[in-house]
DNA sequence: CTGTTAGCGCCTTCAT
DNA sequence: ATGAAGGCGCTAACAG
């Protein structure tokens, strides 16, 4: 069993009041005393325990975040950055998975607003198209960060990456290849940054006089297998597009594969662009050419906006917008292969 | 702010023993009162406060999951699984990045261990190759168990893979192929699966009389990078060998990425196969044989294992070794096509 | 500058 | 079967 204050106090002769004054840093304790608590602190082994320190205060020191599990991205990538600032601010972040409408997620949630243990949340995609996690956390006063909303509310801070001005960049960089015939591929109705990717798409095309088809945009759902099924049907177009562009990284895995498998040379025979730049793209033959979303960025911004407000520190902005930078890579070229 | 025990109490006319009776399932109450308890309870929304109800029976009831950053496999696969495993038993998963000898993780490390946040850990590799956790942990008498550890210690439980057998399986089946120059990708030093892996392709080999070729095995450091220089090294061999069994599906991603770079037809020209199984290894072209770790399973088992050592049942088991099972894609073949 | 007194919300022990 | 008292380890509020 570790020392507590009391025995820290006992050992410095001095109150524990004193002793919680030094491990706090807090000011109005005399040179000397402090380092008698010092030594003391040293010589017992002595850390707070920060389950008192949490009852008292009334406050977990804990932040949860929301993911859908699934997607690639969220994973090893952004743990490392979320945790360091955990470290950093004193909060321990909970990572939980969230299927939107399923009850055993909903429960889950509601045990931990409900329970006192979490503080604050963030959500992720498509977490929050699930109204009940805002609805609940409203009701129970819990602040939560949302990144790339589905609704963008005007009292619920966000951090979002800008997917229209992205699939706008990336369907003109398609464009100045030479590409025409472009197809696209959407991802789930209830997800804002497939459908805004999508309009990115259509002003482009439009902007550049090229007629908008709708035989030419299939659903991917934003899976590797939904990218499979929505690139077969692009591909047995007559004639078939001279490029595609998914709207997620997912999806374009699925086109590529399914490319390869019908023997298409990429990119001399079909372009294939993604959006999001997981880290396997640039690992993917022949690198896959997408819009860079800094996402450790997004979680780090929300995160640290999340903590910002749970201290009371009202950071200045509370709703966040990063754009999205192309990245070329082996799986475009011109139509025809020049 | 929620209701507590006591208002609870004032509105079922009882103490506050009697309603914490009901709520943690105890005898002892009469079945009236305790209907009229639950009744207080569901009007008066309540629910116990979950740090009053660690502090003062001295569990956090938090385990704590030690990972490397980097790694794909971790991450989405295995946390759905986690935290549904928190759910059942009440317990809070927390996941904490852990790059081995770095102190910044080392303090995070004691910091957990000390101020009593933490009931229990689990390592997955390469995490306790670094010899301070598991030498912390004793010290504090904080519970861990292993994942795949690096030294099997008779006193810490482990899961682990059966690396050797599963190499061993691979190998044979390449051998079976036909192959009989096969290249060998190995990890990095401080990891003990890789070096299980070496010995089963080793073993192998003897026991179908294909001498062991010193310059067939290359350092891949279990990374994509490492993958493709390893690949490279092999390749400019003359002659080259005719299959590349990689160390894990990273490395073999990145054979797989240099051999189509350098216009070799994979299966005909050069087989290509990995170890672990990746969520991501059936979604490469042309599909990636390997040998199918059950991640999932394995982190659900020591996990479990930690909470039953932590809830005092104790497992018959307390070293578990899961074996591997081989996965063929489109990746490999016999030599020259046929 | 330093100490004393009260809790935080809950569970444990021991009466009743 | 029920309840009263005490304390988990800490901090907040107020005295000195």
């Amino acid at each position: 069993m570790g020392a507590t204050i009391k025995d820290v106090a006992r050992l410095a002769r001095c109150s524990i009041k004193t002793v919680s004054r030094v491990i706090n840093e807090e000011p109005y304790v005399s040179d000397e005393l402090r380092s008698r608590v010092q030594a003391a602190v040293r010589s017992s082994g002595y850390a707070p325990n920060v389950l008192a320190r949490r009852l008292v205060q009334r406050r977990s020191n804990m932040v949860c975040i929301l993911m859908y599990p699934g997607f690639y991205q969220p994973a090893s990538a952004v743990f490392s950055t979320i945790m360091d600032i955990g470290y950093d601010e004193d909060y321990d972040i909970l990572v939980q998975p969230y299927f939107p409408s399923n009850s055993r997620s909903r429960n889950r949630l509601v045990d931990l607003s409900a329970e006192h243990r979490i503080d604050g949340f963030v959500t992720t995609p498509p977490c929050d198209a699930d109204d009940f996690v805002a609805d609940l956390l409203t009701t129970y006063r819990v602040p939560l960060v949302q990144i790339n909303p589905f609704n963008r509310i005007d009292t619920v801070p966000f951090v979002a990456g800008d997917d229209y001005q992205g699939a706008y960049a990336l369907t003109e960089y398609l464009i100045s290849l030479g590409h025409r015939r472009i197809g696209f591929l959407t991802g789930p109705r209830n997800m804002r940054s497939s459908g805004d990717r999508l309009y990115g798409y259509r002003v482009a095309l439009d902007r550049h006089q090229i007629p908008f088809t709708d035989a030419l945009v299939a659903p991917s759902e934003f899976t590797f297998d939904g990218g499979c099924t929505a690139a077969r049907l692009l591909l047995g177009q007559d004639p078939p597009p001279t490029a595609i562009f998914a709207g997620n990284d997912e999806a374009a895995f699925g086109a590529l594969f399914t490319a390869q498998e019908q023997g298409l040379r990429v990119p001399d025979e079909l372009s294939i662009c993604g959006y999001d730049d997981l880290a396997f793209s640039r690992n993917i033959w022949p690198g896959l050419t997408t819009m860079h979303q800094p996402v450790e960025e997004i979680v780090e911004t929300a995160t640290r906006l999340l903590i910002a407000i749970l201290k009371g520190k009202e950071p200045e902005r509370r709703q966040v917008i990063v754009s999205a930078r192309l990245v070329v890579r082996g799986s475009s070229g011109p139509p025809g292969g020049r």
